[in-house]
DNA sequence: CTTTATTGATGTACCTTGTGCATCAATCGT
DNA sequence: ACGATTGATGCACAAGGTACATCAATAAAG
């Protein structure tokens, strides 16, 4: 790619083809006719072949400045387009939004916030796309993503970082097991319990989130078996195999072969926050950013807790 | 459509939005960084909008920005096609050339000079188009056709005409008729004849050469039929509606049915010229030219003459 | 933690560049 | 033959963009 050879002379030059006129094209330009004149001439020099032939009566196209006219007129009509376009965006009224989310907020906020954000802005397409806590912040940091929500909390001068929501945590255990007696339980009634939770690839800020607050609540808890998604885990606990740990949303979505119950300690909330880059200022993602508080503001899902610990 | 705000400057921003580095930028472009640094404040104050969000360690694209790039880059990549296609066509190594023939021409001349073009010039599209002289002489001037196989001579300041050939002309008569006995035919034998003739909408100049001649000869001649075809007019003299005079040429193309003499007088020639506007220098109708002169140098068509009368 | 180097932004003086005005030669219409 | 209109050109001026020097901010190195 050279540098365009007059490319700002190009205007000039389709009004110039269309007109037939280089006075009439000179008032159309609001210069004077000798300006334009040179224009051309200059416009001529720089391409290295002729536009027009022109007589004092007549301007007519060669061949190659009809061949340019015709390519060029587009082209440029393509250039207003791509402004008008990139200027919706900067007003956040239309371009992509790409949304990274983690497995606790695909059961229920993600969606909610999303469908919520869609009504209101329809000119925005969003790109949703399934990541772990720890690679949506490489994700952020590599502009892969204008968006996500990770586990909270999360505090970078890079990143600015809005609570959504504080979930309880609930025991989720097979059908019969023995603390499913009770109504709610403690964080020391699982120890010696089988732990099982998703592998530490995926899993691993969830799963150091949990050991510290087993670890505060004094009790020692060493996962058994790992598991690679959300429904492997309920079919590992299931089947016996142990019980697991998850926020309160999932409780909706299983059958009757698992029962959940609450664990009642204040520490056992897992957050949810919305994380952008500081330095994105984009008009769509504020607003999708307002769109999501005010989602949760407006219909806080049930046993939703306001404020973390 | 506006005036394209800042398309001087959406090199510069293409650039930069590639290197994601001003100074960087500023060195492919071969200027100062401050002088990056103003050409894009420039372009997003004429845009109305961030292109980049910078701090002094970092440069990203805003989401306006990546979109007024993802846009823009293919738009002045097709400037430069645009550029260099037009740049072809001033050599006349391409483009659109748009030749109009007579139904003379039709015949043998133009066949030939267009087989030989195409084969020397490739990429040149011609566009091909059967209109009669007269209004081959209009479209001419308002540029519809670039060239024009017609009937000559034809001497006009604004036009450049070079002459092709000089065809004999032929009577062609039905199979049984008295003149047919002879081996050749004189102008005032055809005195009383029916002589059928195309009509005056299309076969205008035709008409006038051809009443000058026999008028030239002393020979008083009215068209008692008119066809509007070449095809019609053959018809009409098979089916005995009388004789016509036509050139040499279609003599090839006749059955059995209609036979041909020659007229033995000099004046009844036809020219055929090429005929192109003066003040249009393309390089292409340049090639035309001197191809169509080629073809009739080097084989010209047999019992062709090279000069007229 | 201090130092050093690199980033993009900005003040300044200079000079290239494009502009309007006036005028010219060519040409069409009357 | 004349006036009117066309595009081209000489000229002086003003605007605009440029390089240079320097600044504040920040990341990397010690």
């Amino acid at each position: 790619m050279d540098e365009h050879p007059g490319l700002d002379l190009a205007h000039s030059f389709l009004i110039a083809a269309e007109e037939l006129s280089f006075r009439r094209t000179a008032e159309r330009l609001g210069i004077d006719q000798s300006a334009l004149s040179r224009r051309i001439a200059k416009l001529e020099r720089q391409l290295g072949f002729q536009l027009f032939e022109r007589t004092t009566r007549q301007v007519v196209l060669t061949p190659a400045g009809r061949s340019f006219y015709e390519a060029g007129a587009p082209l440029l009509a393509g250039y207003d387009r791509a402004v008008a376009t990139a200027r919706r965006v900067a007003q956040g009224k239309t371009g992509l939004l790409r949304v990274a989310y983690m497995a606790f907020a695909a059961i229920e906020l993600m969606p909610r916030v999303v469908k919520r954000f869609r009504a209101a802005n329809p000119a925005v397409e969003l790109a949703l796309r399934y990541l772990p806590t720890q690679e949506q912040k490489i994700a952020l940091s590599e502009g892969e993503i204008d968006l996500g929500f990770m586990i909270g909390p999360f505090e970078h001068s890079d990143f600015d970082s809005r609570q959504l929501a504080s979930d309880p945590l609930h025991v989720f255990m097979p059908r019969g097991h023995p603390l499913s007696t009770r109504r709610t339980v403690a964080p020391r009634d699982l120890a010696g319990e089988d732990l099982l939770l998703g592998d530490m690839a995926e899993w691993e800020a969830y799963r150091r989130h949990l050991g510290e607050k087993f670890a505060r609540a004094g009790v020692p808890v060493t996962p058994r078996q790992e598991a690679s998604s959300t429904m492997a885990l309920l079919g590992l606990v299931a089947a016996g195999f142990g019980i697991t740990v998850y926020p309160r949303q999932l409780t909706g979505l299983i059958g009757t072969t698992i029962v959940s119950r609450p664990i009642a300690d204040p520490a056992f909330h897992i957050e949810t926050v919305l994380v952008r880059r500081r330095i994105d200022r984009a008009a769509s993602v504020r607003r999708f950013i307002d769109c999501a508080l005010d989602t949760v503001r407006a219909a806080p899902a049930e046993g939703k807790k306001r404020d973390a610990h």
